[in-house]
DNA sequence: CCGAGAAGAGCTTTATACACCTTGGGGAGA
DNA sequence: TCTCCCCAAGGTGTATAAAGCTCTTCTCGG
Protein backbone atom coordinates (compact mmCIF):
# COMPACT_ATOMS: atom_id res chain seq x y z
CA UNK A 1 0.00 0.00 0.00
CA UNK A 2 1.24 3.22 -1.09
CA UNK A 3 1.18 6.19 1.12
CA UNK A 4 -1.12 8.09 -1.90
CA UNK A 5 -3.50 5.41 -1.62
CA UNK A 6 -4.69 5.61 1.92
CA UNK A 7 -5.38 9.72 1.40
CA UNK A 8 -8.15 8.65 -1.18
CA UNK A 9 -10.06 5.76 -2.24
CA UNK A 10 -8.60 4.91 -5.04
CA UNK A 11 -12.59 4.25 -6.56
CA UNK A 12 -12.72 8.02 -6.01
CA UNK A 13 -8.80 9.21 -6.79
CA UNK A 14 -8.71 10.44 -10.49
CA UNK A 15 -6.00 7.73 -11.72
CA UNK A 16 -3.31 9.40 -13.66
CA UNK A 17 -2.78 7.84 -17.33
CA UNK A 18 -0.90 5.10 -17.42
CA UNK A 19 2.58 5.37 -19.21
CA UNK A 20 0.95 2.86 -21.85
CA UNK A 21 -2.64 4.75 -22.18
CA UNK A 22 -0.41 7.75 -22.98
CA UNK A 23 1.75 6.20 -25.46
CA UNK A 24 -1.15 4.35 -27.04
CA UNK A 25 -3.26 8.21 -27.09
CA UNK A 26 0.22 9.96 -28.86
CA UNK A 27 0.40 7.10 -31.13
CA UNK A 28 -3.01 6.48 -32.40
CA UNK A 29 -3.32 10.16 -32.84
CA UNK A 30 -0.09 10.39 -34.81
CA UNK A 31 -1.26 7.18 -36.93
CA UNK A 32 -4.37 8.47 -37.64
CA UNK A 33 -3.05 11.73 -38.70
CA UNK A 34 -1.25 10.29 -41.17
CA UNK A 35 -3.89 7.55 -42.27
CA UNK A 36 -6.10 10.86 -43.03
CA UNK A 37 -3.57 13.08 -44.83
CA UNK A 38 -2.95 15.14 -42.59
CA UNK A 39 0.34 14.49 -42.37
CA UNK A 40 0.99 13.86 -46.20
CA UNK A 41 3.75 11.56 -47.35
CA UNK A 42 6.60 13.75 -47.14
CA UNK A 43 5.44 15.63 -44.22
CA UNK A 44 8.29 16.26 -42.12
CA UNK A 45 7.48 15.99 -38.22
CA UNK A 46 9.31 17.50 -35.93
CA UNK A 47 9.96 15.85 -32.60
CA UNK A 48 10.43 19.16 -30.44
CA UNK A 49 6.72 20.71 -31.38
CA UNK A 50 5.49 17.10 -31.28
CA UNK A 51 6.54 16.78 -27.94
CA UNK A 52 5.09 20.80 -26.66
CA UNK A 53 1.73 19.41 -28.34
CA UNK A 54 1.33 16.74 -26.25
CA UNK A 55 2.65 18.17 -23.29
CA UNK A 56 5.60 15.91 -22.85
CA UNK A 57 8.80 15.74 -23.50
CA UNK A 58 11.00 14.56 -26.24
CA UNK A 59 11.90 11.06 -25.09
CA UNK A 60 8.37 9.76 -24.81
CA UNK A 61 7.42 11.23 -28.58
CA UNK A 62 10.54 9.50 -29.85
CA UNK A 63 9.41 6.48 -28.77
CA UNK A 64 6.20 6.65 -30.75
CA UNK A 65 7.81 8.12 -33.90
CA UNK A 66 10.17 4.56 -33.15
CA UNK A 67 6.76 2.44 -32.89
CA UNK A 68 5.44 4.35 -36.42
CA UNK A 69 8.53 3.45 -38.08
CA UNK A 70 9.00 0.03 -37.38
CA UNK A 71 5.40 0.00 -38.87
CA UNK A 72 6.34 1.38 -41.68
CA UNK A 73 4.55 5.06 -41.71
CA UNK A 74 7.45 7.01 -40.94
CA UNK A 75 11.10 6.99 -41.46
CA UNK A 76 13.92 9.30 -39.46
CA UNK A 77 16.76 10.62 -40.73
CA UNK A 78 19.58 11.60 -38.97
CA UNK A 79 19.94 15.59 -38.92
CA UNK A 80 17.04 16.03 -40.94
CA UNK A 81 13.73 14.84 -39.36
CA UNK A 82 11.09 12.09 -39.39
CA UNK A 83 9.34 12.06 -42.52
CA UNK A 84 5.91 10.46 -43.47
CA UNK A 85 6.92 7.64 -46.15
CA UNK A 86 5.38 7.83 -49.50
CA UNK A 87 4.60 3.99 -50.41
CA UNK A 88 5.71 2.76 -53.88
CA UNK A 89 3.59 0.86 -56.44
CA UNK A 90 5.70 -2.87 -55.82
CA UNK A 91 4.85 -2.57 -52.04
CA UNK A 92 1.50 -1.57 -52.39
CA UNK A 93 0.57 -4.33 -54.10
CA UNK A 94 2.67 -6.88 -52.09
CA UNK A 95 0.38 -5.15 -49.59
CA UNK A 96 -3.18 -5.61 -50.76
CA UNK A 97 -1.97 -8.92 -51.87
CA UNK A 98 -1.44 -9.89 -48.59
CA UNK A 99 -4.14 -8.22 -47.28
CA UNK A 100 -6.78 -10.28 -49.56
CA UNK A 101 -5.41 -13.55 -48.04
CA UNK A 102 -5.63 -12.26 -44.50
CA UNK A 103 -9.09 -11.17 -45.30
CA UNK A 104 -10.15 -14.84 -46.32
CA UNK A 105 -8.53 -16.13 -43.56
CA UNK A 106 -10.26 -14.05 -40.99
CA UNK A 107 -13.03 -16.17 -42.02
CA UNK A 108 -11.58 -19.03 -41.26
CA UNK A 109 -9.14 -18.74 -38.89
CA UNK A 110 -11.16 -18.77 -35.17
CA UNK A 111 -14.12 -16.16 -36.43
CA UNK A 112 -15.97 -15.03 -33.52
CA UNK A 113 -19.45 -15.11 -33.33
CA UNK A 114 -20.73 -11.57 -34.50
CA UNK A 115 -21.69 -9.53 -31.72
CA UNK A 116 -24.90 -7.25 -31.91
CA UNK A 117 -22.28 -4.05 -31.28
CA UNK A 118 -20.61 -4.50 -34.41
CA UNK A 119 -23.69 -4.96 -36.33
CA UNK A 120 -25.39 -1.70 -34.60
CA UNK A 121 -21.86 0.08 -35.62
CA UNK A 122 -22.16 -1.18 -39.59
CA UNK A 123 -25.54 -0.09 -39.69
CA UNK A 124 -24.46 3.25 -38.57
CA UNK A 125 -21.55 3.16 -40.66
CA UNK A 126 -23.89 2.10 -43.43
CA UNK A 127 -25.71 5.98 -42.87
CA UNK A 128 -22.97 7.14 -42.51
CA UNK A 129 -21.88 6.45 -46.10
CA UNK A 130 -25.40 7.71 -47.67
CA UNK A 131 -25.15 10.82 -46.01
CA UNK A 132 -21.68 10.95 -46.81
CA UNK A 133 -22.63 9.88 -50.51
CA UNK A 134 -24.85 13.04 -50.76
CA UNK A 135 -22.92 15.56 -49.24
CA UNK A 136 -19.95 17.57 -51.07
CA UNK A 137 -16.21 16.14 -51.23
CA UNK A 138 -14.92 15.14 -47.97
CA UNK A 139 -11.74 12.92 -48.04
CA UNK A 140 -11.20 12.80 -44.38
CA UNK A 141 -14.57 12.14 -43.63
CA UNK A 142 -14.12 9.36 -46.32
CA UNK A 143 -10.89 8.54 -44.29
CA UNK A 144 -12.21 8.04 -41.01
CA UNK A 145 -15.17 5.91 -42.52
CA UNK A 146 -13.02 3.86 -44.20
CA UNK A 147 -10.62 3.29 -40.54
CA UNK A 148 -13.85 2.76 -38.53
CA UNK A 149 -15.20 -0.05 -41.08
CA UNK A 150 -11.29 -1.47 -40.59
CA UNK A 151 -12.07 -1.45 -36.79
CA UNK A 152 -15.31 -3.02 -36.68
CA UNK A 153 -14.32 -5.44 -39.02
CA UNK A 154 -10.93 -6.76 -36.91
CA UNK A 155 -13.48 -7.34 -33.98
CA UNK A 156 -15.05 -10.62 -35.99
CA UNK A 157 -11.64 -12.52 -35.69
CA UNK A 158 -10.50 -14.19 -32.59
CA UNK A 159 -7.09 -14.77 -33.74
CA UNK A 160 -5.30 -11.98 -32.30
CA UNK A 161 -1.93 -11.78 -33.99
CA UNK A 162 -4.07 -11.98 -37.50
CA UNK A 163 -6.12 -8.79 -36.03
CA UNK A 164 -2.68 -7.33 -34.98
CA UNK A 165 -1.40 -8.20 -38.58
CA UNK A 166 -4.21 -7.29 -40.02
CA UNK A 167 -4.11 -3.50 -38.35
CA UNK A 168 -0.24 -3.19 -39.30
CA UNK A 169 -0.95 -3.89 -43.26
CA UNK A 170 -4.22 -1.73 -43.00
CA UNK A 171 -2.65 1.51 -42.15
CA UNK A 172 0.09 1.24 -44.01
CA UNK A 173 -1.32 1.20 -47.05
CA UNK A 174 -4.13 3.44 -45.81
CA UNK A 175 -2.88 6.72 -47.55
CA UNK A 176 -2.30 5.45 -50.98
CA UNK A 177 -6.18 4.93 -51.91
CA UNK A 178 -7.20 8.04 -49.82
CA UNK A 179 -4.55 9.64 -52.55
CA UNK A 180 -5.98 8.40 -55.32
CA UNK A 181 -9.58 9.06 -54.26
CA UNK A 182 -9.40 12.50 -56.11
CA UNK A 183 -9.21 10.76 -59.74
CA UNK A 184 -12.45 8.80 -59.11
CA UNK A 185 -16.04 9.56 -59.22
CA UNK A 186 -17.01 11.04 -55.64
CA UNK A 187 -20.17 9.30 -55.33
CA UNK A 188 -19.48 5.99 -57.33
CA UNK A 189 -16.69 5.69 -54.44
CA UNK A 190 -18.99 6.12 -51.68
CA UNK A 191 -21.52 3.81 -53.60
CA UNK A 192 -18.99 1.23 -53.58
CA UNK A 193 -17.98 1.38 -50.09
CA UNK A 194 -22.12 1.37 -48.84
CA UNK A 195 -22.37 -1.85 -50.95
CA UNK A 196 -18.84 -3.38 -48.74
CA UNK A 197 -20.88 -2.36 -45.89
CA UNK A 198 -24.33 -3.79 -47.18
CA UNK A 199 -22.90 -6.90 -48.54
CA UNK A 200 -21.08 -7.61 -44.88
CA UNK A 201 -24.03 -6.85 -42.73
CA UNK A 202 -25.99 -9.19 -44.96
CA UNK A 203 -23.71 -12.42 -44.78
CA UNK A 204 -23.48 -11.34 -41.00
CA UNK A 205 -26.83 -11.69 -40.39
CA UNK A 206 -26.46 -14.93 -41.85
CA UNK A 207 -23.46 -15.77 -39.24
CA UNK A 208 -21.56 -16.68 -42.24
CA UNK A 209 -18.15 -15.26 -41.42
CA UNK A 210 -16.70 -16.91 -44.65
CA UNK A 211 -18.66 -14.39 -46.85
CA UNK A 212 -17.48 -11.64 -44.13
CA UNK A 213 -13.76 -12.20 -45.52
CA UNK A 214 -14.74 -12.97 -49.41
CA UNK A 215 -16.67 -9.65 -49.48
CA UNK A 216 -13.46 -7.78 -48.08
CA UNK A 217 -11.03 -9.80 -50.42
CA UNK A 218 -13.70 -8.89 -53.28
CA UNK A 219 -13.40 -4.87 -52.75
CA UNK A 220 -9.86 -4.73 -51.51
CA UNK A 221 -9.42 -6.35 -55.10
CA UNK A 222 -11.58 -3.65 -56.96
CA UNK A 223 -9.13 -0.86 -54.96
CA UNK A 224 -6.12 -2.93 -56.43
CA UNK A 225 -7.51 -3.13 -59.60
CA UNK A 226 -8.52 0.37 -59.81
CA UNK A 227 -5.66 2.25 -59.08
CA UNK A 228 -3.59 -0.81 -60.93
CA UNK A 229 -5.31 0.41 -63.85
CA UNK A 230 -4.61 4.01 -63.52
CA UNK A 231 -0.81 3.21 -62.93
CA UNK A 232 -0.70 1.69 -66.39
CA UNK A 233 -2.24 4.67 -68.04
CA UNK A 234 0.35 6.46 -66.53
CA UNK B 1 31.90 17.95 -47.85
CA UNK B 2 32.96 17.34 -44.06
CA UNK B 3 36.33 17.92 -42.14
CA UNK B 4 36.95 13.81 -41.79
CA UNK B 5 36.77 13.06 -45.36
CA UNK B 6 39.80 14.83 -46.00
CA UNK B 7 41.79 12.99 -43.96
CA UNK B 8 41.64 10.00 -45.35
CA UNK B 9 40.14 8.67 -48.63
CA UNK B 10 36.70 7.42 -48.05
CA UNK B 11 37.57 3.56 -49.45
CA UNK B 12 41.02 3.29 -46.88
CA UNK B 13 38.96 4.80 -43.73
CA UNK B 14 37.43 2.36 -41.78
CA UNK B 15 33.57 3.43 -41.81
CA UNK B 16 32.28 3.21 -38.73
CA UNK B 17 29.20 1.65 -37.70
CA UNK B 18 25.87 3.14 -39.10
CA UNK B 19 23.79 3.81 -36.45
CA UNK B 20 21.26 1.30 -38.17
CA UNK B 21 24.20 -1.40 -38.67
CA UNK B 22 24.57 -1.41 -34.32
CA UNK B 23 20.88 -1.25 -33.82
CA UNK B 24 20.52 -4.25 -36.15
CA UNK B 25 23.58 -6.24 -34.38
CA UNK B 26 21.98 -5.49 -30.90
CA UNK B 27 18.67 -6.46 -31.83
CA UNK B 28 19.74 -9.40 -33.59
CA UNK B 29 21.89 -10.34 -30.77
CA UNK B 30 19.31 -10.44 -28.49
CA UNK B 31 16.94 -12.21 -30.60
CA UNK B 32 18.59 -14.87 -31.67
CA UNK B 33 19.64 -15.44 -27.47
CA UNK B 34 15.73 -15.27 -26.87
CA UNK B 35 15.28 -17.71 -29.83
CA UNK B 36 18.09 -20.01 -28.41
CA UNK B 37 16.51 -19.56 -24.82
CA UNK B 38 19.90 -18.02 -23.72
CA UNK B 39 17.08 -15.75 -22.21
CA UNK B 40 14.75 -18.13 -21.36
CA UNK B 41 10.83 -16.95 -20.94
CA UNK B 42 10.41 -15.33 -17.39
CA UNK B 43 14.14 -13.93 -17.70
CA UNK B 44 14.74 -10.59 -16.63
CA UNK B 45 16.74 -8.12 -18.63
CA UNK B 46 18.49 -5.21 -17.26
CA UNK B 47 18.61 -2.25 -19.44
CA UNK B 48 22.12 -1.11 -17.66
CA UNK B 49 24.34 -4.49 -17.96
CA UNK B 50 23.21 -4.86 -21.93
CA UNK B 51 24.46 -1.17 -22.08
CA UNK B 52 27.47 -2.38 -20.32
CA UNK B 53 28.09 -5.61 -22.71
CA UNK B 54 27.33 -3.44 -25.85
CA UNK B 55 29.53 -0.76 -25.03
CA UNK B 56 27.02 1.88 -25.63
CA UNK B 57 24.42 4.03 -23.32
CA UNK B 58 20.86 3.05 -21.88
CA UNK B 59 18.98 4.71 -24.64
CA UNK B 60 20.31 2.81 -27.41
CA UNK B 61 19.33 -0.31 -25.78
CA UNK B 62 15.96 1.08 -24.94
CA UNK B 63 15.29 1.11 -28.50
CA UNK B 64 16.39 -2.27 -29.12
CA UNK B 65 14.04 -3.35 -25.95
CA UNK B 66 11.30 -1.36 -27.37
CA UNK B 67 11.48 -2.76 -30.51
CA UNK B 68 11.14 -6.78 -29.06
CA UNK B 69 8.52 -5.23 -26.93
CA UNK B 70 6.26 -4.86 -30.62
CA UNK B 71 7.96 -7.80 -31.68
CA UNK B 72 6.42 -9.77 -28.74
CA UNK B 73 9.11 -11.33 -27.25
CA UNK B 74 9.27 -9.14 -23.90
CA UNK B 75 7.44 -7.19 -21.90
CA UNK B 76 8.82 -3.93 -19.86
CA UNK B 77 7.64 -3.46 -16.37
CA UNK B 78 8.16 -0.41 -14.67
CA UNK B 79 10.22 -0.24 -11.68
CA UNK B 80 10.73 -4.54 -12.26
CA UNK B 81 12.75 -5.11 -16.19
CA UNK B 82 12.40 -5.83 -19.25
CA UNK B 83 10.94 -9.78 -18.99
CA UNK B 84 11.07 -12.63 -22.14
CA UNK B 85 7.16 -13.61 -22.74
CA UNK B 86 5.90 -16.75 -22.71
CA UNK B 87 3.87 -17.61 -25.35
CA UNK B 88 0.39 -18.81 -24.11
CA UNK B 89 -1.28 -21.91 -25.75
CA UNK B 90 -3.73 -20.13 -27.58
CA UNK B 91 -1.01 -17.16 -28.88
CA UNK B 92 1.00 -20.16 -29.91
CA UNK B 93 -2.11 -21.65 -31.96
CA UNK B 94 -2.40 -18.38 -33.50
CA UNK B 95 0.58 -18.35 -34.80
CA UNK B 96 0.84 -21.68 -36.09
CA UNK B 97 -2.66 -21.50 -37.95
CA UNK B 98 -1.36 -17.85 -39.41
CA UNK B 99 1.62 -19.36 -40.32
CA UNK B 100 0.73 -22.13 -41.95
CA UNK B 101 -1.41 -19.96 -44.43
CA UNK B 102 1.80 -17.39 -44.86
CA UNK B 103 3.60 -20.28 -45.70
CA UNK B 104 0.93 -21.66 -49.18
CA UNK B 105 0.95 -17.65 -49.49
CA UNK B 106 5.02 -17.67 -49.94
CA UNK B 107 4.12 -19.94 -53.28
CA UNK B 108 1.54 -17.76 -54.83
CA UNK B 109 2.91 -13.81 -54.03
CA UNK B 110 5.56 -13.34 -56.24
CA UNK B 111 7.69 -16.27 -55.53
CA UNK B 112 11.34 -16.02 -57.15
CA UNK B 113 12.96 -18.63 -59.00
CA UNK B 114 15.34 -20.15 -56.20
CA UNK B 115 18.50 -19.08 -56.10
CA UNK B 116 21.68 -21.44 -56.57
CA UNK B 117 23.07 -19.99 -53.32
CA UNK B 118 20.08 -20.79 -51.28
CA UNK B 119 19.95 -24.68 -53.01
CA UNK B 120 23.79 -24.25 -52.13
CA UNK B 121 22.92 -23.48 -48.53
CA UNK B 122 19.71 -25.76 -47.59
CA UNK B 123 22.16 -28.80 -49.21
CA UNK B 124 24.75 -27.78 -46.12
CA UNK B 125 21.68 -27.56 -43.49
CA UNK B 126 20.50 -30.67 -44.68
CA UNK B 127 24.51 -32.07 -43.95
CA UNK B 128 24.50 -30.12 -40.58
CA UNK B 129 21.38 -31.95 -39.99
CA UNK B 130 22.53 -34.99 -40.36
CA UNK B 131 25.53 -34.85 -38.80
CA UNK B 132 23.80 -33.31 -36.20
CA UNK B 133 21.38 -36.56 -35.72
CA UNK B 134 24.62 -38.70 -35.03
CA UNK B 135 25.97 -36.37 -32.47
CA UNK B 136 24.64 -35.83 -28.77
CA UNK B 137 21.78 -33.77 -28.05
CA UNK B 138 22.35 -30.29 -28.55
CA UNK B 139 19.41 -28.15 -28.37
CA UNK B 140 20.88 -24.89 -29.28
CA UNK B 141 22.84 -26.26 -32.46
CA UNK B 142 18.98 -27.28 -33.28
CA UNK B 143 17.65 -23.61 -32.75
CA UNK B 144 20.53 -22.33 -35.30
CA UNK B 145 19.75 -25.04 -37.42
CA UNK B 146 15.55 -24.04 -37.42
CA UNK B 147 16.91 -20.27 -37.38
CA UNK B 148 18.71 -20.85 -41.19
CA UNK B 149 16.74 -22.90 -42.36
CA UNK B 150 14.04 -20.21 -41.72
CA UNK B 151 16.13 -17.29 -43.07
CA UNK B 152 16.88 -19.21 -46.50
CA UNK B 153 13.23 -19.94 -47.03
CA UNK B 154 12.67 -16.03 -46.53
CA UNK B 155 15.26 -15.61 -49.38
CA UNK B 156 12.40 -17.96 -52.08
CA UNK B 157 9.62 -14.80 -51.58
CA UNK B 158 9.83 -11.29 -53.90
CA UNK B 159 6.83 -10.16 -51.42
CA UNK B 160 8.79 -8.30 -49.29
CA UNK B 161 5.92 -7.58 -46.72
CA UNK B 162 5.43 -11.39 -46.56
CA UNK B 163 8.99 -11.94 -45.90
CA UNK B 164 8.74 -9.52 -42.79
CA UNK B 165 5.75 -10.84 -41.07
CA UNK B 166 6.36 -14.22 -41.78
CA UNK B 167 9.77 -13.92 -40.05
CA UNK B 168 7.91 -11.49 -37.55
CA UNK B 169 5.88 -14.41 -36.44
CA UNK B 170 8.84 -16.81 -36.74
CA UNK B 171 10.67 -15.48 -33.96
CA UNK B 172 7.12 -14.67 -31.78
CA UNK B 173 6.81 -18.72 -31.31
CA UNK B 174 10.65 -20.26 -32.09
CA UNK B 175 11.04 -20.36 -28.39
CA UNK B 176 7.99 -22.67 -27.78
CA UNK B 177 9.37 -25.85 -30.22
CA UNK B 178 12.65 -25.44 -28.60
CA UNK B 179 11.59 -26.10 -25.16
CA UNK B 180 9.43 -28.44 -25.97
CA UNK B 181 11.95 -30.99 -27.90
CA UNK B 182 13.28 -32.66 -24.69
CA UNK B 183 9.75 -33.96 -24.77
CA UNK B 184 10.23 -35.79 -28.37
CA UNK B 185 12.58 -38.54 -29.18
CA UNK B 186 16.19 -36.42 -30.50
CA UNK B 187 17.29 -38.78 -33.72
CA UNK B 188 13.26 -38.83 -34.94
CA UNK B 189 13.57 -34.79 -34.88
CA UNK B 190 16.40 -34.70 -36.52
CA UNK B 191 15.22 -36.84 -39.28
CA UNK B 192 12.31 -34.98 -39.46
CA UNK B 193 14.13 -31.64 -39.83
CA UNK B 194 16.36 -33.52 -42.13
CA UNK B 195 12.98 -34.94 -44.72
CA UNK B 196 11.43 -31.24 -44.86
CA UNK B 197 15.26 -29.98 -45.89
CA UNK B 198 14.92 -32.84 -48.53
CA UNK B 199 11.45 -31.81 -49.39
CA UNK B 200 12.22 -28.71 -50.17
CA UNK B 201 15.60 -29.27 -52.11
CA UNK B 202 13.51 -31.82 -54.28
CA UNK B 203 10.45 -29.19 -54.55
CA UNK B 204 12.78 -26.68 -55.13
CA UNK B 205 14.67 -28.15 -58.03
CA UNK B 206 11.58 -28.83 -59.68
CA UNK B 207 11.28 -24.96 -59.66
CA UNK B 208 7.95 -25.72 -57.60
CA UNK B 209 8.00 -22.69 -55.39
CA UNK B 210 3.87 -23.67 -54.47
CA UNK B 211 5.44 -27.11 -53.15
CA UNK B 212 8.00 -24.93 -51.01
CA UNK B 213 5.31 -23.35 -49.36
CA UNK B 214 3.15 -27.32 -48.92
CA UNK B 215 6.36 -28.56 -47.34
CA UNK B 216 6.82 -25.99 -44.93
CA UNK B 217 2.94 -25.70 -43.82
CA UNK B 218 2.80 -30.20 -43.69
CA UNK B 219 5.72 -29.64 -41.43
CA UNK B 220 4.42 -26.59 -39.55
CA UNK B 221 1.04 -28.92 -39.20
CA UNK B 222 3.25 -31.87 -38.17
CA UNK B 223 4.61 -29.54 -35.14
CA UNK B 224 1.37 -28.07 -34.30
CA UNK B 225 -0.02 -31.43 -33.87
CA UNK B 226 2.69 -33.05 -31.84
CA UNK B 227 2.53 -29.95 -29.49
CA UNK B 228 -1.15 -30.10 -29.45
CA UNK B 229 -1.43 -33.66 -28.56
CA UNK B 230 1.03 -33.15 -25.52
CA UNK B 231 -1.09 -29.94 -24.06
CA UNK B 232 -4.08 -32.54 -24.25
CA UNK B 233 -2.38 -35.13 -22.58
CA UNK B 234 -1.49 -32.38 -19.50
C1' DC C 1 29.07 35.85 -63.04
C1' DC C 2 29.83 31.35 -61.28
C1' DG C 3 31.26 27.77 -58.25
C1' DA C 4 33.69 25.70 -54.51
C1' DG C 5 34.10 25.85 -49.67
C1' DA C 6 33.23 26.95 -45.08
C1' DA C 7 30.40 28.39 -41.43
C1' DG C 8 25.99 28.12 -39.18
C1' DA C 9 21.26 26.66 -38.07
C1' DG C 10 18.37 22.95 -36.97
C1' DC C 11 17.48 18.42 -36.51
C1' DT C 12 18.17 13.68 -34.61
C1' DT C 13 21.13 10.65 -31.71
C1' DT C 14 23.49 9.70 -27.64
C1' DA C 15 24.73 10.17 -22.92
C1' DT C 16 23.60 11.35 -18.34
C1' DA C 17 21.09 12.92 -14.29
C1' DC C 18 17.00 12.64 -11.85
C1' DA C 19 12.10 11.19 -10.75
C1' DC C 20 9.01 7.59 -10.06
C1' DC C 21 7.74 2.84 -9.45
C1' DT C 22 8.17 -1.90 -7.70
C1' DT C 23 9.75 -5.17 -4.63
C1' DG C 24 11.55 -7.53 -0.72
C1' DG C 25 13.38 -7.49 3.76
C1' DG C 26 13.57 -5.92 8.43
C1' DG C 27 11.51 -4.28 12.54
C1' DA C 28 7.75 -2.96 15.58
C1' DG C 29 3.46 -4.27 17.47
C1' DA C 30 -0.27 -7.51 18.54
C1' DT D 1 5.38 -16.06 16.39
C1' DC D 2 2.86 -13.93 13.03
C1' DT D 3 1.35 -9.84 10.64
C1' DC D 4 1.65 -5.53 8.87
C1' DC D 5 3.96 -1.41 7.79
C1' DC D 6 7.77 1.11 6.32
C1' DC D 7 11.76 1.98 3.88
C1' DA D 8 15.71 1.32 1.19
C1' DA D 9 17.66 -0.64 -2.98
C1' DG D 10 17.47 -1.11 -7.68
C1' DG D 11 14.85 -0.98 -11.78
C1' DT D 12 12.60 1.66 -15.66
C1' DG D 13 10.58 6.27 -17.34
C1' DT D 14 11.52 11.08 -18.25
C1' DA D 15 13.95 15.29 -19.03
C1' DT D 16 17.87 17.70 -20.57
C1' DA D 17 22.42 18.75 -22.25
C1' DA D 18 26.14 17.56 -25.32
C1' DA D 19 27.48 15.53 -29.72
C1' DG D 20 26.97 14.37 -34.51
C1' DC D 21 24.83 14.74 -38.93
C1' DT D 22 22.52 17.23 -42.86
C1' DC D 23 21.30 20.93 -45.44
C1' DT D 24 21.36 25.79 -46.42
C1' DT D 25 23.44 30.00 -47.11
C1' DC D 26 26.88 33.22 -47.49
C1' DT D 27 31.37 34.43 -48.86
C1' DC D 28 35.50 34.57 -51.38
C1' DG D 29 38.34 33.35 -55.24
C1' DG D 30 38.54 32.39 -60.14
Amino acid sequence: MTARSKEVPASERPRRETQAERFNRIYKTIRERISLLEYAPGTVLNEGLLAQEFGVSRTPVRSVLQRLNYDGLVTTRNGVGTIVTEVDVKTFKDIYALRMRLAEDMGDLSPLAPKPEVLEELRSLQVRAQELGKATLDYKAYAKLCNDLHEQLLELSGNMVLREITDLLYYRAARVWLAFLPNVDWKEALQTMESEIADTIRVLELDDMHGVGNVRRQYLYMTLKTISRYLVGV
